[in-house]
DNA sequence: GTGAAAGCGCTAACAA
DNA sequence: TTGTTAGCGCTTTCAC
């Protein structure tokens, strides 16, 4: 193993100088940063990052406490982890994925000072994780918008101007009569903060623009068209649809397109899905790795201590499908 | 910050005997460990991560590079990592997920003391990455078994073996002509070990039965119908089908239950997404997270000096749809 | 502009 | 059965 006194000793200088070299922080000679470079690269060294967190009090490192057995949204959740992942590494960070999902693996990271910073996904409201987090001497932040999270700093997708947009877009097309096709029953069921926030956008801008919106919870896969056919029987007149349900998009385009009603379907799914989905007449993007970035830039601002807000939400972003 | 002063402290006894309760190593008399046992749970102590692991030069973390921008089989990737994730854990193994997806990155980590082993997922066959680990002085596991890892220990399902039961049991449904819809045009091109091993098994035991059977590029999303109704005009007595592709598969099923061919299904999918699709025949279950659990397996065993075979194969198992 | 040396919190000899 | 202490490799005062 390569050590700093090894660099040290084949650049002629003393490790002090070796260290400063690295973080910068005391002006060197040109001449003594060439020659301690070059060292460290003959000797491919790199510093041992626990030495290094040992010494410095800082890791470098950020905990995710990511659901991987996720129900609905997998692709969701990779594409934020993606976007975590390549933010962080481009502000110096590594992702430590904590394998324990509840409040100890959370603090258990932070009180052994395996991370700087958490990130957390997938916090319901009432999460007992929330007050864990508050209580913790590493900042965190969260993706999503539990209710009760009022201290921590949350990331999330505009869901509620979401659901308004494409309340507002179907009405503009000329619908009367629309309906939202959401999460599993279960899912809703639970008030889900995402959901409740898209259903809350989508009936408001209803009301506003004086026309009729009815919400449904959706099972995943092929059984979605039934549900689809059922509410198209109950409800005469409907002729515009938004869909948020990633396991369900793809049955119900293609079942829609076969169908001898009249509508228009808007996804709210990721770019990628909406592009591969034949059918739709608009779709609303779900920024999942935007989402990710953002999050780790919140962290990073937490860390250098900046001000800032509290919540940050990325606005929806309306695109024609297939475009 | 508590550290293991504090303990000792407490517990009136020395930082030694602190660290020798909760390693284990020396014999400490029943009442001292309660004593200690009592300090460390009113301290809520953990051990400082970085300080233990430079001082037992290990740092029980995993590092994984998992590919995270997945063109496929989202759905599996995030399974293995979950595999791997749980049974880390019950290890006492935390994962890092490594964030550039080249070799750099893996000696990087082993350099840097960041990690105790390698697990790396989506090698491809002449993969950079191959050489580097080899290289390393830390072990390493391979999910997947690309051509010229030959050194290394490789996790994977055995594609081959399930490509052959696919075939055998379409012939013993009856079956003469029967075809396999595999990955995408892109995928099949790079020669990717797994959709070789598939396409070899389903070939071979087509021959060995004397039955017909062909091989197909499938795209994803709903392109995927296309080009299975092409197939099926150019080859008129088809009558068994095997896919693999995540992303076709609900498309193609809800297409050929309306088809007036008279057709059976399987797929080679996670059990899951078998369950949630309608109309299949059959089904071959990957076993995504026993894979990920098998790979975790096979390092501890690598890190614990066990002599094992290089390479691990899941076997296939065939399910009735729906079951 | 550079060096020497005191820790960071822990593990594991070495001693008793 | 327990305590004392020398490192692990680094950062960062303090000294020049």
């Amino acid at each position: 193993m390569v050590t700093i006194a090894d660099v040290a000793r084949a650049a002629g200088v003393s490790i002090s100088t070796v260290s400063y070299v690295m973080s910068g922080k005391r002006t060197i000679s040109q001449e003594t940063r060439d020659r301690v470079a070059q060292a460290i690269a003959d000797l491919e060294y790199s510093p041992h990052a626990s030495a290094r967190s040992l010494a410095s009090r800082s890791t470098n490192v950020i905990g995710l406490q990511a659901p991987l057995r996720a129900g609905v949204d997998v692709h969701v959740v990779m594409q934020i982890v993606g976007g975590i992942v390549t933010e962080a590494r481009s502000l110096q960070y590594d992702i430590l994925l904590l394998s324990s999902d509840d409040a100890a693996g959370l603090s258990h990271a932070a009180r052994a000072s395996m991370v700087d910073a958490l990130l957390v996904m997938d916090v319901e409201s009432d999460d007992p994780r929330i007050k864990t987090l508050e209580g913790l001497d590493v900042p965190s932040v969260l993706i999503g918008l539990p209710a009760g999270a009022d201290g921590l700093v949350c990331v999330d997708f505009d869901f509620e101007a979401a659901g308004r947009l494409a309340a507002q877009r179907l009405a503009a097309l000329g619908h009367r009569r629309i309906a939202l096709f959401g999460a599993p029953a279960e899912v809703l069921e639970r008030h889900t903060s995402y959901a409740d926030r898209l259903v809350r956008g989508f009936l408001s801008a209803c009301d506003e623009v004086g026309i009729v919106g009815s919400v449904h919870a959706c099972p995943t896969g092929a059984d979605s068209t039934r549900v689809v056919d059922a509410v198209l029987a109950a409800e005469p007149g409907l002729s515009g649809i938004l869909i948020h349900n990633e396991g369900a998009l793809g049955h119900v385009a293609a079942h829609l397109a076969t169908s001898p009603h009249e509508l228009d379907l808007i996804a709210l799914c990721p770019a990628e899905m909406a592009q591969t989905t034949a059918g739709l007449a608009d779709s609303i993007a779900i920024p999942a790795e935007g989402i990710g970035a953002a999050a780790a830039d919140a962290l990073r601002a937490l860390l250098a201590g900046e001000q800032r807000d509290k919540v940050v939400l990325l606005p929806p972003v309306l695109a024609s499908a297939g475009a």
